[in-house]
RNA sequence: GGGCCUGUAGCUCAGCUGGUUAGAGCGCUACUCUGAUAAAGUAGAGGUCGGAUGUUCGAGUCAUCCCAGGCCCA
C-alpha cells in the first residue's frame, strides 16, 4: 500500500535540495549503479571526453561543456547503450608550466633550470592532481555522472607511450623532419608560441620608436641615391638582407636634405606631414617599382662580422605583399628575425641571419650589440645610424603588437630549428576522414576541411619542460633515431636504463634525459633532443591510448572510433579536432568518431566576451551555489550551440521563472491535493509509466489504450496526446543532436499542463466526491509528472529526481531507487491523437482572443456576457468548434458560442483570394483576380461561398473555395484577431446576467476572506450578507450557488444585517461597479 | 585576398520543405485573475525581416551580387 507523498512547498529552496540529492545519491550509490546498468547489454554507445585542463577550477563555460556531455550519456544510458563514462584530464604542457611558475615566483626558464628541472616537473605533477581532484568535485556537484575514479591523465605513462608509437609510425613513413622557421617567440619565457597562442589574448596597443632610414644605393649610376626604408623594429637591421618593393608601385625619386632617396609615390605626401620629409622636398623624377628590383645596396650595419656571409646578397627584391598604407613603400628584410621575411627570404635564396638566442640576447658577431637583450638597444641603433648618415626621422609609432600571453613582455621574431610532421601524405586521408564524420551544426565540416586545405605541416616541438618526450634522437651525423615504446628504448639503451628505470621509468624530463642510445647509422651515443612535445599531441592520441591501442587491441576495436566527440569548436578545428583526425589516420586511416557535437563560446549576459582580467567571468562554485545547477544546466540545453551563448545570474533567474517554478508548482499542487484526496500510485488507472527496467520492457503505458468508462475526459486525451508526441519528438531529437527543439518542446508542454491543463482541471481536483472523473485526472497528471521526470533526467538530473523519488521510488515497491536507474520513456503512438490536440489548440487560440476583446471592452470575465462569436480559418474548425463549445463558455464566461460563418447579418465581410488554390491554377492571372474580387459586392461572394455555389468574378468562374471570407466587427461587439481567426463578444449586458456576475463578485470577495481568516479549503461556514435592496433580489437569485461555491451551511442575505451576525469577526465590504455596496460576514460553522 | 558564420521588435533570439495579417522571452505601459501566489493571464506600443537584383502567381525563407559584424586562414 502506497503511502501519501512528501508535502512539496511551493516554496522552494532549490539549491538545498540539490544538495540534499547529491547527498543522498552519494549514500546510496546511484551513480555508480547508473553506470552498470547496461553492463550485460550489447549494444555500446562510444564516447572519447575530450581532456579538460587540470589547471584550474571549473568555470561556468566549463559547465556548459560539461552538460552536454552528461545530457547525452544519459540520454544513451536512459536507452540501454553499455557506456564507459570515462572523464580525462589535461595534465601537460605549457599551461601548467606557467601556472606552477606563477605559484613559485618565477620569472624565467634560468629560474626552472635553478631550481630543478626534476623538481618543477613534480610540481606540475602535483598541480594536476590537485586540480584533477577540484574538477572531478566540481563535476559531481553539477550532476555530471562519471567514473571518477578511472580518468585518465594525459600525463600518464600510456598516454605518452602511445604518442611515441604514433611518432614512431610517422617517421618509418619518413614523415618526421627537422625544420627551421622564423617564429614568435618571448624572450622571457625562452620559448617559441604557437599561432594559437598569439591569437587568443596576445596582442596590445604598443607605441615604439619608428626610424625612417636610408639604404645608400651603390650600382653604377645611383651613386649618391638611396632607398627610404621604415621600419618599427630597429633591432631587426642589424640582420638586414634585402629590401623589398611592390613591383607594380611607383616609385618616387625625391631630393630632401641634401639626399636623393626612393620612396613609394603615393606616400609623399603623408611623409611630409609625419616631417620625414621637409616641405621642399623635390620630386625628381619616377620610376616602376619593377625597375628598382635587383639594385644592390649597403646595409645599415654591414661592418658586423655577422654581416659576412650576407654583404654581397644586399638587394631590392620583388614582393607583391608590400603595401602602401604606411611607411615607404620599401620593406627592410631580415629573414632571420621575421616571420615574412624569412619565407621571402627563401624564396629569394637569401641566407638568413638569426641575431637572438633564446632570452633575446644577441649572440657573437654582432659588435657592439653582443650580450645586449634586443628590447634594449635602440638608442645604440639610431646613434649608429645618426654617425653613419643614415638616419632620416624617428616617429612615434602605435600599432596592434603581439606579447607574450601569460608575461606581456612584446616577442620577439626568432629562427629556431624545430620538428615537424611533413602532412603532403596524411592530408587526403584526413580529408576523407572529416567527409565522413557528421558534424553538428553542419558547417562544422567546412571549416575543418576549410582548415586542413591550408594547414601547413605540424609542428610538434617545444622547448620546454614538462610534456611528453619527444622520442627523438638526433646524433652529430645527421641521422636520427625515433623511439616507439618503452621496450624498444630499453633495448636500445646503451646508457642510464637503471637509473631511468629506478626513477619510476616515466618518459618525463629530466629522468628520460639520462637514457642514451647509439645512432642507427654511426653508433655514436646520442642524447634525446631537449624539447618536450606539443600538448596537442597529449590530446590527440586519447582515442587510442585511453582505450588500449597498445594494451588491449580487443578492447579497443569494440570503442573505436567513438560514436561521439563534443566540444567547443572555436578553437579546436585546429586544435583537438584536428589532432584526433591526424592521429586516426595515420594510425588507422580511419575517422577518430562518428559524430562530433560543437559549440560556441560563452558570453557575459551582456554579450562581452567573458575573461578572469575583466572580472565578468563566473566561477562554476559561486554559480551552483546562488542558482543551482538545475537551473544552469537548462540553461544550457535550451539554447542554439551553434551560436553564442550569453549568461548570466539575470538569464538564469529568467529561467527559473518562466520554467523551473512553474514546473515545480504543478508538482507542488498535485501532490497537496492528492494527498487531501488520499490519492496514491495504487489509485492510478494508467500503467506503470515508470520503466522499471533500462529497456523499458516492463512500461505498460506504451502500449496502453484509454479505457472506455474509467472517467478520461476529452483534456485527459488531450494531454496524454501532447505528452506522447513529446516523448516522440524529444527522442528523435536526442537522436538528431537537436538540443533546442527537445528542451523547446519540453516548456511548451510544461506551459500547456499548467495553463490549459491544469488550470481547466482544477475543479476536478477539488470537488470533494472521489469519483472515476476525479480518479481519471490524477491518473493523467501522475503518468504527465512520472514521464517529464525521466524525460527531464538528462537536463535536470536533480529536479528530476526530486520529483521521481517522492512521486514513484518511495511510493512503489519494486520501482527503481533513483529516476537515473529507469529507462528513457517510449512513445504510446496509439495516443497521439492530431484531432484532438488541433481542437485544443484551437480552443487555446480562440479563448485567447476572447478574454483580448473582453479586456478591450473593459469587462471582467467575473461578468458573464451574452455570445462569444468566433471565426477561424479551416474547414474542420468549424466542426471543432461544437467540440470546445462548452471549454469556450467556461473560459470566457459566456452563455453561448457562436460560429461567425452562422451569422452573415451580423458581421460584415471582406472577401480575400485564396492564393494557396488560386496561385497554382491562374498564375498570373492572380493580380487581376486579385482587382475584380475587390470590385464585387462582398455580402454576394460569401453568400455564394457559404452556399458552395460557383462564383462569378468579372471574367473568372470561382469554386467556392477558392475565396477567402473574413469578418469585420460591428456594433455591440468587442473583436480581437489574430493570424487570420478572430473572437467577438456581445458587448451587452442584461439584468440578469449583471446579477449572476455580483454574485460571483460576491464569491470572490467571501473566498478572499475565507482565507484571510486562516479557514481550511474543507471548513464550512455561516454566512450573512448585507446590501442595498436592488442587490439583494439579485443575490437571492443566486443563493444556492453562493452556498455551494464557499462551502456555507447557511446563507443569511438582507438588507440589515441580522442579529446573528453581531460580533463576527470576519468581515469585509465590496463596492460595486453600479455604485452599490455589499458587505459580508462569516465564522466557521 | 580565400573559407565559414551572422544580420528579423529597444535587447536576446525562434521562424521546418517559399503560401493569407512574421512570432517568443526580456524590458516598458495599462489591465485582469487570484485556495498553484517568491505565481499566472491579457492588451498596447515597437519590424520597409541589412541592401539590391533575379527566380516565382507568391520570397524573411531560394539564387546572385553588394554592405556590415564575427571567427578561421593567407
Amino acid at each position: 500500500m502506497a503511502s501519501h507523498f512528501d508535502s512539496v512547498d511551493p516554496k522552494v529552496d532549490f539549491v538545498a535540495k540539490e544538495e540534499e540529492i547529491l547527498k543522498w545519491w552519494d549514500d546510496n550509490d546511484i551513480p555508480a549503479r547508473y553506470r552498470k546498468l547496461n553492463d550485460d547489454k550489447e549494444k555500446k554507445y562510444s564516447f572519447i571526453d575530450g581532456p579538460i585542463t587540470a589547471n584550474n577550477a571549473m568555470g561556468v563555460h566549463h559547465a556548459w561543456g560539461r552538460t552536454y556531455k552528461d545530457l547525452f550519456l544519459r540520454f544513451r544510458n536512459m536507452q540501454g547503450y553499455k557506456q564507459r563514462f570515462q572523464n580525462g584530464f589535461d595534465g601537460q604542457g605549457l599551461w601548467i608550466e606557467v601556472e606552477v611558475e606563477k605559484e613559485m615566483g618565477f620569472k624565467s626558464k634560468r629560474d626552472i633550470e635553478a631550481f630543478g628541472v626534476g623538481k618543477f616537473v613534480e610540481e606540475c605533477r602535483k598541480r594536476v592532481d590537485r586540480f584533477a581532484e577540484r574538477i572531478s568535485n566540481q563535476s559531481q556537484r553539477l550532476g555530471y555522472f562519471m567514473d571518477w575514479d578511472n580518468s585518465y591523465h594525459t600525463k600518464s605513462d600510456e598516454n605518452n607511450y602511445t604518442i611515441w608509437h604514433f611518432l614512431k609510425t610517422c617517421a618509418d613513413k619518413g614523415w618526421i623532419y627537422k625544420g627551421r622557421d622564423v617564429m614568435p617567440w618571448c624572450p622571457r619565457c625562452g620559448t617559441g608560441l604557437s599561432q594559437h597562442e598569439i591569437v587568443t589574448e596576445g596582442y596590445q596597443d604598443i607605441t615604439h620608436d619608428s626610424p625612417y632610414l636610408k639604404f645608400p644605393l651603390i650600382d653604377d649610376g645611383h651613386e649618391g641615391e638611396n632607398l627610404l626604408v621604415w621600419t618599427t623594429t630597429p633591432w631587426t637591421l642589424a640582420a638586414n638582407v634585402a629590401a623589398a618593393v611592390n613591383p607594380e608601385y611607383t616609385y618616387a625619386k625625391v631630393e630632401d636634405r641634401g639626399s636623393v632617396i626612393y620612396f613609394s609615390k603615393s606616400l609623399l605626401e603623408s611623409l611630409k606631414k609625419d616631417h620625414v620629409l621637409t616641405g621642399e622636398a623635390k620630386v625628381l623624377g619616377e620610376v616602376k617599382g619593377s625597375e628598382l628590383v635587383g639594385l644592390r645596396y649597403k646595409a645599415p650595419f654591414d661592418e658586423l662580422p655577422a654581416q659576412d656571409e650576407v654583404r654581397d646578397q644586399h638587394r631590392v627584391l620583388s614582393w607583391d605583399e608590400v603595401g602602401e598604407d604606411e611607411g615607404t613603400g620599401i620593406v627592410h628584410t631580415a629573414p632571420g628575425a621575421g616571420a615574412e621575411d624569412f619565407k621571402l627570404g627563401n624564396e629569394n635564396g637569401l641566407t638568413p641571419i638569426a641575431p637572438l638566442d633564446q632570452n633575446g640576447i644577441y649572440k657573437e658577431g654582432f659588435g657592439e650589440f653582443t650580450g645586449k637583450s634586443a628590447a634594449d638597444v635602440k638608442d645604440m641603433v639610431f646613434e649608429s645610424l645618426k654617425e653613419k648618415d643614415l638616419l632620416v626621422r624617428v616617429n612615434k609609432y602605435t600599432h596592434r603588437y603581439p606579447v607574450c600571453w601569460r608575461c606581456s613582455t612584446e616577442l620577439v621574431f626568432r629562427l629556431v630549428d624545430e620538428w615537424f610532421i611533413n602532412m603532403d601524405e596524411i592530408r587526403p586521408k584526413m580529408q576523407k576522414a572529416t567527409n565522413e564524420m557528421n558534424w553538428y551544426p553542419e558547417f562544422g565540416k567546412a571549416r575543418e576541411l576549410d582548415w586542413l586545405k591550408n594547414m601547413q605541416d605540424w609542428m610538434i616541438s617545444k622547448k620546454r619542460y614538462y610534456g611528453l618526450a619527444l622520442p627523438i634522437y638526433a646524433c652529430d651525423c645527421g641521422n636520427f633515431d625515433v623511439i616507439g615504446s618503452s621496450e624498444e628504448l630499453k633495448e636500445r639503451a646503451v646508457e642510464g636504463w637503471e637509473e631511468f628505470e629506478a626513477a619510476g621509468a616515466s618518459p618525463h624530463r629530466p629522468w628520460i634525459d639520462g637514457v642514451k642510445i647509439a645512432c642507427s647509422d654511426c653508433g655514436e651515443t646520442v642524447s634525446r633532443i631537449e624539447d618536450v612535445g606539443n600538448a596537442w599531441l597529449d590530446a590527440g592520441i586519447v582515442p587510442f591510448s585511453t582505450i588500449g591501442y597498445k594494451s588491449d587491441p580487443e578492447y579497443w576495436k569494440e570503442w573505436f572510433p567513438a560514436d561521439w566527440i563534443s566540444e567547443s569548436f572555436p578553437g579546436q578545428f585546429r586544435n583537438w579536432f584536428y589532432s584526433l583526425i591526424v592521429m586516426a589516420a595515420v594510425l588507422e586511416d580511419s575517422m577518430p568518431a562518428k559524430n562530433v557535437f560543437a559549440y560556441a563560446l560563452m558570453r557575459d549576459e551582456n554579450g562581452e566576451e567573458m575573461h578572469k582580467s575583466k572580472g565578468n567571468a563566473i566561477w562554476f562554485e559561486d554559480a551552483a551555489e546562488k542558482m543551482g545547477v538545475d537551473v544552469m544546466r537548462w540553461t544550457y540545453s535550451r539554447h542554439n550551440p551553434a551560436s553564442n551563448l550569453n549568461f548570466g545570474y539575470k538569464t538564469g533567474d529568467e529561467v527559473r521563472r518562466q520554467f523551473i517554478i512553474p514546473l515545480w508548482n504543478i508538482y507542488s499542487f498535485f501532490t497537496t491535493y492528492a494527498n487531501l484526496d488520499d490519492w496514491t500510485p495504487d489509485d492510478c488507472v494508467i500503467p506503470s509509466s515508470f520503466g522499471f527496467t533500462p529497456d523499458g520492457e516492463q512500461n505498460g503505458f506504451e502500449s496502453w489504450t484509454m479505457p472506455e468508462g474509467e472517467g478520461f475526459s476529452e483534456l485527459d486525451r488531450w494531454i496524454l496526446s501532447e505528452l506522447n508526441q513529446l516523448t516522440q519528438k524529444m527522442t528523435d531529437n536526442l537522436e538528431s543532436w537537436q538540443l533546442p527543439y527537445a528542451a523547446g518542446g519540453v516548456e511548451q508542454f510544461v506551459e500547456d499542463l499548467s495553463n490549459w491543463y491544469v488550470r481547466r482541471s482544477r475543479r476536478r481536483f477539488w470537488k470533494t466526491e472521489g469519483d472515476k472523473d476525479k480518479n481519471a485526472a490524477y491518473s493523467t497528471l501522475y503518468t504527465c509528472l512520472t514521464t517529464l521526470s525521466r524525460l527531464l533526467a538528462p537536463f535536470t538530473p536533480f529536479f528530476a529526481d526530486i520529483m521521481y523519488r517522492n512521486l514513484v521510488a518511495e511510493r512503489i515497491d519494486d520501482a527503481p531507487d533513483s529516476v537515473h536507474l529507469t529507462s528513457w520513456p517510449k512513445a504510446n503512438a496509439s495516443l497521439v491523437d492530431e484531432d484532438v490536440m488541433n481542437q485544443t489548440r484551437l480552443a487555446i487560440r480562440l479563448a485567447s482572443l476572447g478574454r483580448s476583446a473582453r479586456a478591450q471592452s473593459r469587462l471582467k470575465v467575473r461578468q458573464p456576457l451574452g455570445e462569444f462569436v468566433a471565426e477561424v480559418r479551416h474547414d474542420w474548425e468549424h466542426f471543432a468548434l461544437a467540440k470546445i463549445e462548452n471549454v469556450l463558455k467556461e473560459e470566457l464566461n459566456v452563455k453561448s458560442v457562436i460560429d461567425a460563418s452562422e451569422m452573415g447579418g451580423l458581421l460584415g465581410f471582406e472577401i480575400k483570394p485564396n492564393l494557396r488554390v488560386l496561385g497554382p491554377k491562374y498564375g498570373k492571372q492572380i493580380d487581376e483576380i486579385r482587382n475584380a474580387i475587390q470590385a464585387a459586392d462582398a455580402n454576394e461572394i460569401a453568400r455564394a461561398s457559404e452556399a458552395g455555389e460557383t462564383i462569378s468574378i468579372g471574367s473568372f468562374e470561382l469554386e467556392a473555395d477558392e475565396v477567402l471570407i473574413e469578418r469585420v466587427a460591428l456594433e455591440n461587439y468587442a473583436v480581437a484577431t489574430d493570424a487570420g481567426y478572430a473572437g467577438a463578444v456581445l458587448t451587452v449586458v442584461s439584468d440578469e446576467l449583471k446579477a449572476e456576475g455580483t454574485a460571483r463578485e460576491v464569491v470572490r470577495v467571501i473566498q478572499n476572506l475565507r482565507k484571510s481568516s486562516g479557514l481550511k479549503i474543507s471548513d464550512r461556514i455561516n454566512l450573512w450578507i448585507s446590501c442595498s435592496d436592488d442587490v439583494t433580489g439579485a443575490l437571492m437569485t443566486h443563493a444556492d450557488y453562493i452556498a455551494e461555491e464557499t462551502l456555507a451551511d447557511n446563507v443569511d442575505i438582507g438588507a440589515v444585517l441580522s442579529d446573528d451576525a453581531q460580533g463576527v469577526a470576519a468581515s469585509e465590504s465590496l463596492d460595486l461597479d453600479d455604485g452599490n455596496k455589499v458587505t459580508v460576514n462569516l465564522e466557521k460553522a
